[in-house]
DNA sequence: CCTCCAATGGAAAATTGTTTTCCGAAGCGA
DNA sequence: TCGCTTCGGAAAACAATTTTCCATTGGAGG
Protein backbone atom coordinates (compact mmCIF):
# COMPACT_ATOMS: atom_id res chain seq x y z
CA UNK A 1 0.00 0.00 0.00
CA UNK A 2 1.52 3.13 -1.34
CA UNK A 3 0.74 6.78 -1.62
CA UNK A 4 -0.69 6.73 -4.99
CA UNK A 5 -3.31 3.96 -3.17
CA UNK A 6 -3.94 5.75 -0.03
CA UNK A 7 -4.65 8.86 -2.29
CA UNK A 8 -7.02 6.99 -4.15
CA UNK A 9 -8.87 5.75 -1.30
CA UNK A 10 -8.99 8.95 0.25
CA UNK A 11 -10.55 10.20 -2.71
CA UNK A 12 -13.41 7.84 -2.45
CA UNK A 13 -12.62 5.83 -5.05
CA UNK A 14 -12.14 1.88 -5.06
CA UNK A 15 -9.31 -0.02 -4.88
CA UNK A 16 -10.04 -2.17 -7.55
CA UNK A 17 -6.94 -4.86 -8.01
CA UNK A 18 -6.33 -3.13 -11.16
CA UNK A 19 -6.30 0.09 -9.84
CA UNK A 20 -3.73 -1.11 -7.08
CA UNK A 21 -1.94 -2.70 -9.54
CA UNK A 22 -0.79 0.22 -11.35
CA UNK A 23 -0.32 2.35 -8.79
CA UNK A 24 2.26 -0.50 -7.64
CA UNK A 25 3.99 -0.08 -10.82
CA UNK A 26 4.28 3.23 -10.98
CA UNK A 27 5.27 3.58 -7.62
CA UNK A 28 7.94 1.27 -7.95
CA UNK A 29 9.07 1.49 -11.51
CA UNK A 30 12.22 3.57 -12.34
CA UNK A 31 11.40 3.39 -16.21
CA UNK A 32 8.86 5.92 -15.50
CA UNK A 33 6.64 4.03 -18.14
CA UNK A 34 4.17 4.99 -20.58
CA UNK A 35 0.51 3.20 -20.79
CA UNK A 36 1.51 1.01 -22.97
CA UNK A 37 4.33 -0.07 -20.77
CA UNK A 38 2.10 -0.85 -17.73
CA UNK A 39 -0.29 -2.60 -19.91
CA UNK A 40 1.83 -5.05 -21.23
CA UNK A 41 3.71 -5.44 -17.45
CA UNK A 42 -0.18 -6.32 -15.81
CA UNK A 43 -1.07 -8.48 -18.95
CA UNK A 44 0.12 -11.44 -17.60
CA UNK A 45 -1.80 -10.86 -14.29
CA UNK A 46 -4.65 -9.41 -15.50
CA UNK A 47 -5.24 -11.21 -18.90
CA UNK A 48 -8.30 -9.18 -19.73
CA UNK A 49 -7.05 -6.06 -18.84
CA UNK A 50 -7.85 -3.15 -21.48
CA UNK A 51 -5.79 0.12 -21.95
CA UNK A 52 -8.83 1.87 -21.55
CA UNK A 53 -8.55 0.59 -18.31
CA UNK A 54 -4.74 2.00 -17.69
CA UNK A 55 -5.58 5.39 -19.20
CA UNK A 56 -8.42 6.23 -16.95
CA UNK A 57 -6.24 5.48 -13.77
CA UNK A 58 -3.64 7.17 -15.11
CA UNK A 59 -5.89 9.72 -15.84
CA UNK A 60 -7.52 9.82 -12.58
CA UNK A 61 -4.14 9.98 -11.16
CA UNK A 62 -2.83 12.63 -12.72
CA UNK A 63 -6.22 14.78 -12.14
CA UNK A 64 -5.49 14.16 -8.22
CA UNK A 65 -2.12 15.51 -8.57
CA UNK A 66 -0.59 12.07 -7.82
CA UNK A 67 1.38 11.18 -10.85
CA UNK A 68 3.29 13.64 -13.18
CA UNK A 69 3.46 13.53 -17.10
CA UNK A 70 6.88 14.16 -18.25
CA UNK A 71 5.71 14.26 -22.29
CA UNK A 72 7.37 12.07 -24.67
CA UNK A 73 10.90 10.79 -24.51
CA UNK A 74 11.33 10.58 -28.04
CA UNK A 75 9.22 7.46 -28.39
CA UNK A 76 6.25 9.25 -29.80
CA UNK A 77 4.42 8.45 -25.97
CA UNK A 78 3.51 10.19 -22.66
CA UNK A 79 5.33 9.06 -19.88
CA UNK A 80 4.36 9.12 -16.05
CA UNK A 81 6.67 9.93 -12.67
CA UNK A 82 5.36 9.16 -9.91
CA UNK A 83 8.15 11.14 -7.87
CA UNK A 84 6.34 14.46 -7.02
CA UNK A 85 9.57 16.13 -5.65
CA UNK A 86 11.34 18.46 -7.66
CA UNK A 87 14.00 16.58 -10.03
CA UNK A 88 15.57 16.46 -12.92
CA UNK A 89 15.00 13.29 -15.44
CA UNK A 90 17.24 12.51 -17.90
CA UNK A 91 15.99 10.96 -20.97
CA UNK A 92 18.32 9.00 -23.27
CA UNK A 93 17.88 9.99 -26.71
CA UNK A 94 19.21 6.67 -27.59
CA UNK A 95 17.77 3.77 -25.20
CA UNK A 96 14.67 6.23 -24.54
CA UNK A 97 15.43 5.60 -20.70
CA UNK A 98 14.56 7.45 -18.52
CA UNK A 99 15.97 8.25 -15.00
CA UNK A 100 15.80 10.74 -11.89
CA UNK A 101 18.72 12.59 -10.74
CA UNK A 102 18.86 14.72 -7.63
CA UNK A 103 19.87 18.23 -8.08
CA UNK A 104 19.53 20.59 -5.55
CA UNK A 105 20.48 23.81 -7.80
CA UNK A 106 17.03 23.61 -9.31
CA UNK A 107 15.53 24.50 -5.78
CA UNK A 108 17.08 27.86 -6.12
CA UNK A 109 16.19 27.96 -9.43
CA UNK A 110 12.63 27.61 -9.06
CA UNK A 111 12.59 30.35 -6.64
CA UNK A 112 14.50 32.79 -9.29
CA UNK A 113 12.30 31.94 -11.41
CA UNK A 114 8.97 31.97 -9.40
CA UNK A 115 10.07 35.53 -8.12
CA UNK A 116 11.30 36.92 -11.46
CA UNK A 117 8.40 35.69 -13.44
CA UNK A 118 5.26 37.21 -11.51
CA UNK A 119 4.04 32.90 -12.55
CA UNK A 120 2.34 30.93 -9.87
CA UNK A 121 4.62 27.66 -10.41
CA UNK A 122 2.42 24.47 -10.14
CA UNK A 123 5.11 22.11 -11.57
CA UNK A 124 7.99 21.72 -13.57
CA UNK A 125 9.36 19.12 -15.95
CA UNK A 126 13.02 19.66 -16.41
CA UNK A 127 14.16 16.90 -18.89
CA UNK A 128 17.80 16.57 -19.80
CA UNK A 129 18.37 14.28 -23.29
CA UNK A 130 21.44 13.07 -24.25
CA UNK A 131 23.14 9.62 -24.08
CA UNK A 132 23.18 7.70 -20.91
CA UNK A 133 26.87 6.19 -19.92
CA UNK A 134 25.41 2.72 -21.34
CA UNK A 135 24.37 4.03 -24.82
CA UNK A 136 27.89 6.21 -25.20
CA UNK A 137 30.07 2.88 -24.76
CA UNK A 138 28.17 0.72 -26.77
CA UNK A 139 28.09 2.27 -30.29
CA UNK A 140 25.07 1.83 -31.94
CA UNK A 141 24.34 -1.48 -29.92
CA UNK A 142 21.64 -1.42 -27.04
CA UNK A 143 18.85 -0.07 -28.87
CA UNK A 144 15.78 -1.27 -26.77
CA UNK A 145 12.14 -1.51 -27.54
CA UNK A 146 10.14 0.19 -25.74
CA UNK A 147 8.54 -2.48 -23.47
CA UNK B 1 16.49 35.36 -44.47
CA UNK B 2 17.04 33.79 -41.13
CA UNK B 3 19.30 31.31 -38.87
CA UNK B 4 16.77 28.38 -40.22
CA UNK B 5 16.52 29.54 -44.02
CA UNK B 6 20.21 29.35 -43.87
CA UNK B 7 20.05 26.22 -42.17
CA UNK B 8 17.88 24.58 -44.51
CA UNK B 9 19.96 26.05 -47.68
CA UNK B 10 23.38 24.74 -46.46
CA UNK B 11 22.25 21.13 -45.94
CA UNK B 12 20.85 21.33 -49.54
CA UNK B 13 17.70 21.60 -49.80
CA UNK B 14 15.83 23.75 -51.92
CA UNK B 15 14.04 27.28 -50.67
CA UNK B 16 10.41 27.10 -51.41
CA UNK B 17 8.26 29.79 -50.84
CA UNK B 18 6.25 27.33 -48.00
CA UNK B 19 9.61 26.58 -45.87
CA UNK B 20 10.86 30.06 -46.40
CA UNK B 21 7.20 30.90 -44.79
CA UNK B 22 7.46 28.37 -41.78
CA UNK B 23 11.12 29.28 -41.04
CA UNK B 24 10.23 33.13 -40.45
CA UNK B 25 7.06 32.16 -38.69
CA UNK B 26 9.37 29.83 -36.35
CA UNK B 27 11.83 32.44 -36.00
CA UNK B 28 9.91 35.41 -35.28
CA UNK B 29 7.27 33.89 -33.33
CA UNK B 30 6.96 33.83 -29.54
CA UNK B 31 4.69 31.66 -29.03
CA UNK B 32 6.23 28.39 -29.27
CA UNK B 33 3.85 27.15 -32.29
CA UNK B 34 2.36 24.35 -33.22
CA UNK B 35 2.38 22.21 -36.70
CA UNK B 36 -2.03 23.43 -36.72
CA UNK B 37 -0.94 26.78 -35.64
CA UNK B 38 1.64 27.30 -38.40
CA UNK B 39 -0.54 26.13 -40.71
CA UNK B 40 -3.42 28.48 -40.00
CA UNK B 41 -1.24 31.47 -39.91
CA UNK B 42 -0.14 30.80 -43.48
CA UNK B 43 -3.26 29.55 -45.07
CA UNK B 44 -4.03 33.15 -46.56
CA UNK B 45 -0.99 33.44 -47.70
CA UNK B 46 -0.46 29.80 -49.47
CA UNK B 47 -4.55 28.40 -49.80
CA UNK B 48 -3.36 25.17 -50.86
CA UNK B 49 -0.42 24.52 -48.34
CA UNK B 50 -1.33 21.42 -46.34
CA UNK B 51 -0.71 20.35 -42.91
CA UNK B 52 1.93 17.76 -44.52
CA UNK B 53 3.96 20.38 -45.57
CA UNK B 54 4.11 22.02 -42.39
CA UNK B 55 4.88 18.53 -40.52
CA UNK B 56 7.47 17.81 -43.01
CA UNK B 57 8.84 20.69 -43.12
CA UNK B 58 9.24 20.94 -38.97
CA UNK B 59 10.42 17.83 -38.72
CA UNK B 60 13.57 18.34 -41.67
CA UNK B 61 14.56 21.30 -39.06
CA UNK B 62 13.99 19.65 -36.04
CA UNK B 63 16.28 16.52 -37.96
CA UNK B 64 18.93 19.24 -38.51
CA UNK B 65 18.88 20.19 -35.13
CA UNK B 66 17.66 23.82 -35.71
CA UNK B 67 14.34 23.44 -33.89
CA UNK B 68 13.69 21.35 -30.76
CA UNK B 69 10.05 20.34 -29.94
CA UNK B 70 9.25 21.43 -26.09
CA UNK B 71 5.80 18.38 -25.53
CA UNK B 72 2.80 19.68 -25.31
CA UNK B 73 1.54 22.61 -23.15
CA UNK B 74 -1.41 20.83 -21.97
CA UNK B 75 -3.27 21.25 -25.55
CA UNK B 76 -2.18 17.65 -26.44
CA UNK B 77 -0.03 19.16 -29.36
CA UNK B 78 3.90 19.45 -29.63
CA UNK B 79 4.91 23.08 -29.62
CA UNK B 80 8.43 24.43 -31.16
CA UNK B 81 10.91 26.23 -30.29
CA UNK B 82 13.68 27.99 -31.83
CA UNK B 83 15.82 29.41 -29.76
CA UNK B 84 18.68 26.65 -28.76
CA UNK B 85 20.03 28.82 -26.35
CA UNK B 86 19.26 27.05 -22.54
CA UNK B 87 16.35 28.77 -21.46
CA UNK B 88 13.15 28.07 -19.22
CA UNK B 89 9.71 27.92 -21.02
CA UNK B 90 6.67 29.29 -19.04
CA UNK B 91 3.93 27.55 -19.61
CA UNK B 92 0.49 28.92 -18.73
CA UNK B 93 -1.77 26.04 -17.77
CA UNK B 94 -4.93 28.35 -18.18
CA UNK B 95 -3.89 30.04 -21.46
CA UNK B 96 -1.82 27.57 -23.08
CA UNK B 97 1.15 30.40 -23.90
CA UNK B 98 4.29 29.37 -23.81
CA UNK B 99 6.73 31.81 -23.02
CA UNK B 100 10.96 32.50 -22.79
CA UNK B 101 12.47 32.69 -19.61
CA UNK B 102 15.82 33.26 -19.35
CA UNK B 103 17.41 32.62 -15.69
CA UNK B 104 21.56 32.24 -16.46
CA UNK B 105 21.64 29.56 -13.38
CA UNK B 106 20.21 26.68 -15.52
CA UNK B 107 24.05 26.90 -17.05
CA UNK B 108 25.33 26.09 -13.66
CA UNK B 109 22.79 23.09 -13.31
CA UNK B 110 23.26 21.86 -16.85
CA UNK B 111 26.76 21.74 -15.92
CA UNK B 112 26.21 19.88 -12.57
CA UNK B 113 24.09 17.46 -14.19
CA UNK B 114 26.67 16.78 -17.10
CA UNK B 115 29.65 15.78 -14.72
CA UNK B 116 28.16 14.12 -11.91
CA UNK B 117 25.99 11.98 -14.36
CA UNK B 118 28.24 10.83 -16.78
CA UNK B 119 25.59 11.38 -19.79
CA UNK B 120 26.61 13.32 -22.68
CA UNK B 121 23.80 16.04 -22.83
CA UNK B 122 22.42 16.90 -26.22
CA UNK B 123 19.60 19.88 -25.04
CA UNK B 124 16.83 20.73 -22.12
CA UNK B 125 13.88 21.18 -22.17
CA UNK B 126 12.96 23.18 -18.85
CA UNK B 127 9.59 23.69 -18.31
CA UNK B 128 7.95 25.33 -15.70
CA UNK B 129 3.87 25.10 -15.20
CA UNK B 130 1.93 27.60 -13.86
CA UNK B 131 -0.62 30.63 -14.05
CA UNK B 132 1.07 33.28 -16.05
CA UNK B 133 0.44 36.69 -14.30
CA UNK B 134 -2.66 37.88 -16.59
CA UNK B 135 -4.63 34.71 -15.92
CA UNK B 136 -3.96 34.85 -12.00
CA UNK B 137 -5.95 38.06 -12.45
CA UNK B 138 -8.36 37.45 -14.63
CA UNK B 139 -10.16 34.59 -12.79
CA UNK B 140 -11.41 32.28 -15.30
CA UNK B 141 -11.24 34.55 -17.67
CA UNK B 142 -9.13 35.21 -20.67
CA UNK B 143 -9.06 31.65 -21.95
CA UNK B 144 -7.26 31.68 -25.42
CA UNK B 145 -8.13 29.68 -27.93
CA UNK B 146 -4.96 27.69 -29.53
CA UNK B 147 -5.41 29.39 -33.00
C1' DC C 1 16.41 27.14 -74.99
C1' DC C 2 15.11 22.34 -74.23
C1' DT C 3 15.32 17.83 -71.81
C1' DC C 4 15.66 14.90 -68.09
C1' DC C 5 15.94 13.68 -63.26
C1' DA C 6 15.65 14.28 -58.56
C1' DA C 7 13.36 16.89 -55.11
C1' DT C 8 8.94 18.88 -53.69
C1' DG C 9 4.16 20.01 -52.16
C1' DG C 10 -0.32 18.51 -51.58
C1' DA C 11 -4.46 15.32 -51.05
C1' DA C 12 -5.79 11.56 -49.01
C1' DA C 13 -5.01 7.40 -46.61
C1' DA C 14 -2.76 5.18 -42.90
C1' DT C 15 -0.82 5.03 -38.19
C1' DT C 16 -0.89 5.42 -33.58
C1' DG C 17 -1.49 7.25 -28.95
C1' DT C 18 -5.40 8.52 -26.24
C1' DT C 19 -10.34 9.17 -25.01
C1' DT C 20 -15.10 8.08 -25.05
C1' DT C 21 -19.13 5.20 -25.19
C1' DC C 22 -21.76 1.55 -23.77
C1' DC C 23 -23.04 -2.21 -21.01
C1' DG C 24 -22.84 -6.17 -18.05
C1' DA C 25 -20.68 -7.14 -13.59
C1' DA C 26 -19.30 -6.27 -9.14
C1' DG C 27 -19.25 -3.48 -4.57
C1' DC C 28 -21.65 -1.45 -0.85
C1' DG C 29 -25.14 0.79 2.16
C1' DA C 30 -29.80 0.13 3.72
C1' DT D 1 -31.18 -9.24 -0.22
C1' DC D 2 -32.48 -4.87 -2.99
C1' DG D 3 -31.13 -1.19 -5.49
C1' DC D 4 -28.02 2.32 -6.75
C1' DT D 5 -23.50 3.59 -8.10
C1' DT D 6 -18.97 2.65 -9.66
C1' DC D 7 -16.06 -0.35 -12.41
C1' DG D 8 -13.59 -2.67 -16.06
C1' DG D 9 -13.40 -4.02 -20.65
C1' DA D 10 -14.40 -4.15 -25.79
C1' DA D 11 -14.91 -1.55 -29.39
C1' DA D 12 -15.67 2.69 -31.60
C1' DA D 13 -14.29 7.36 -31.84
C1' DC D 14 -10.79 10.95 -31.95
C1' DA D 15 -6.94 13.62 -33.02
C1' DA D 16 -2.16 14.48 -33.92
C1' DT D 17 1.29 13.01 -36.85
C1' DT D 18 3.31 10.31 -40.67
C1' DT D 19 3.29 8.05 -44.98
C1' DT D 20 2.04 7.21 -49.71
C1' DC D 21 1.48 8.52 -54.21
C1' DC D 22 1.68 11.41 -58.02
C1' DA D 23 1.74 15.58 -60.80
C1' DT D 24 4.64 19.66 -60.72
C1' DT D 25 8.84 22.18 -60.41
C1' DG D 26 13.60 23.67 -60.45
C1' DG D 27 17.92 23.32 -62.22
C1' DA D 28 22.02 21.10 -64.36
C1' DG D 29 23.70 19.58 -68.66
C1' DG D 30 23.44 19.47 -73.43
Amino acid sequence: MNRLTIGLKQAGLRLTPQRVAICKILAESKDHPTAMMIYHQLLPQFPTLSLATVYKTLHVLKSMGLVQTLGDAGDGAEHFDADLTPHINLVCTKCHRVVDFDESLIYTVQQAVEQRSGYEIQGARIVYYGLCPECRVNGSLSQRESA
